[in-house]
DNA sequence: ATAGGGGTATTCACGGCTGAATAGGATCGA
DNA sequence: TCGATCCTATTCAGCCGTGAATACCCCTAT
């Protein structure tokens, strides 16, 4: 990992097609962006540039480098922003959870939290990363799974219960599972993206390695969406379940997992009287209506 | 925009929290460590450390702009990654969508895709940032809008109409706008995030500047939530309204904004049989749709 | 053919960046 | 109180990367 600063360079060339106006561009010479270019290749043990008559044109392997690069470009220019935005800390609480967790539960809660409190705004910010804390694009995280950092802390407000469900037209037409063994005859819906590594997603993946995979998704709701035409079978969670109709859970106690729901802030936030107001009523209620789940 | 490279140094500074312990895992001397980050803050004209008697300590705007160089890191060893990876090109395609479209248009499509081409695995992405394409985490995009880049190429589906929407148990309650203006005395449900800009969107904020906000999310399927539990009126495409229940358009041709829908893929790919196939299909099958919504 | 305008590769003097050395401030424990 | 041990700031010789100059290659228009 050494010098960022060549792939400046690369970005240069790759857009004016030619050392020479690529040095015009960076206001250097042309022999440096030369050796600059010929270093960056030597490093990545990859050729970057096609040698042309007219210049240098980007190779395959660049043009796919290239494209890699350019989003650094969009990050360096994002940090001149940062530095150059003022200083702002607003009366308004972001609140970030996954798409099922903020669908099912902290909408719903949402509008009583309002009318309970109209002073404090809160922006519901729908993600699967958990970088969203530390980046600072959010002040609470309602997430699966305990603080992987020692500059957050939370709350864990109880379980969640993930089942394997189908619809009823899919278990008219395909027959119901009655072992795990039974799914290697069946057509599942496929997680991917942010949410692939989940444990209860990896689960099915294992143990239904022979499944047919008729819908993949990195969108629980358009998951759901798919589910409820009948293409196959999903793992979900008993608080999305419970609201759809038509869909039955299968398998039983042989596909049962339960995860661990936490809520999560940034340590330097955690007594900001606002952020605490969204804390406490968030982690109370999300705490009863987990209990009230069926397991 | 200069030298990408000291941001490397503020990296390794603010994690290490010294010069010396700095410069010894950048193999540097501490005296370049200390230039270059002067160097740097003078650049973006902010103090991004504190001279502590221990070391130096990340100041507030500090800790905002380390954790955007924290990305660009990341950036970089994702091109180190890419240039190392082998060339591959699975026969998955890889298709992104807005939340909406995906739920109402390509989710049902998907499935009627994969009976007649059984053989081609269908990925699908939620996503509303349209560097997706740019960044190959996916092969074809359905997006509003034309193609930004010269990479890219596309073709024009059709129009998706936005109006104005609110659930009848918050229009018995509120009342019905008539009028544009009106909207001052109404609550909202706001877009933010990657969807914040959007023209319908833009154009609610600045007619209605003092409406009152109850809910702010960046996912609209989760805005929809909101929208039937009645906490305030909403933009949203007939495309997405026509299959709520109890849900009523407000406003008319008062608010009534068109947006051109394209599918778009990377010139590269454009002649892949497998990517061809998509997106004819897709294509023909969402202009059609586009063609039966009312407007 | 040939001149001219695009480009790259190579050379070499030189200026700016680097690093070793050093001075000096803060903190800690004996 | 003093030495040890962190750290930063400053200095200055030396080296490395830079840029002007140049050779040369390719294409095109005259």
């Amino acid at each position: 990992m050494s010098n960022w600063d060549d792939y400046r360079f690369v970005l240069a060339v790759a857009e004016t097609g030619s050392l020479t106006s690529a040095a015009r561009q960076l206001k250097v010479s042309q022999p440096t962006v030369g050796r600059r270019i010929t270093e960056i290749e030597q490093r990545l043990e990859a050729r970057l540039f096609e040698r042309v008559p007219d210049g240098y044109r980007l190779t395959d392997a660049g043009t796919r480098i290239a494209s890699q690069v350019r989003l650094m470009g969009l990050q360096a220019e994002r940090i001149e922003m940062t530095a150059r935005a003022p200083e702002t800390r607003s009366d308004r609480v972001c609140l970030t959870a996954s798409e099922g967790i903020a669908h099912a539960i902290v909408t719903p809660l949402l509008s009583q939290f309002r009318i309970e409190n109209p002073e404090v705004e809160v922006d519901l910010l729908i993600s699967n990363r958990s970088a969203d804390l530390l980046r600072r694009e959010a002040d609470i995280a309602i997430r699966i799974g305990a603080p992987g950092n020692d500059t957050l802390i939370g709350r864990r407000l109880g379980q969640a219960h993930f089942g394997l469900f189908g619809h009823d037209s899919y278990l008219a037409r395909r027959g119901m599972p009655l072992m795990p063994d039974d799914l290697n005859a069946h057509t599942i819906i496929e997680s991917t993206g942010d949410i692939a590594g989940l444990p209860q997603v990896v689960w099915l993946r294992e143990n239904a390695p022979k499944a047919e995979i008729a819908y993949s998704s990195n969108s629980i709701l358009n998951q759901m969406q798919a589910l409820s035409m009948g293409v196959g079978l999903m793992t979900l969670p008993t608080y999305l379940a419970e609201d759809m109709s038509r869909v039955r859970r299968v398998l039983g106690d042989h596909y049962n997992r339960d995860v661990d729901i936490w809520i999560l802030t940034e340590k330097r936030l955690k007594d900001e009287p606002v952020i605490r107001s969204v804390l406490d009523f968030m982690g109370n209620e999300i705490q009863s209506a987990l209990k009230r789940l069926p397991v």
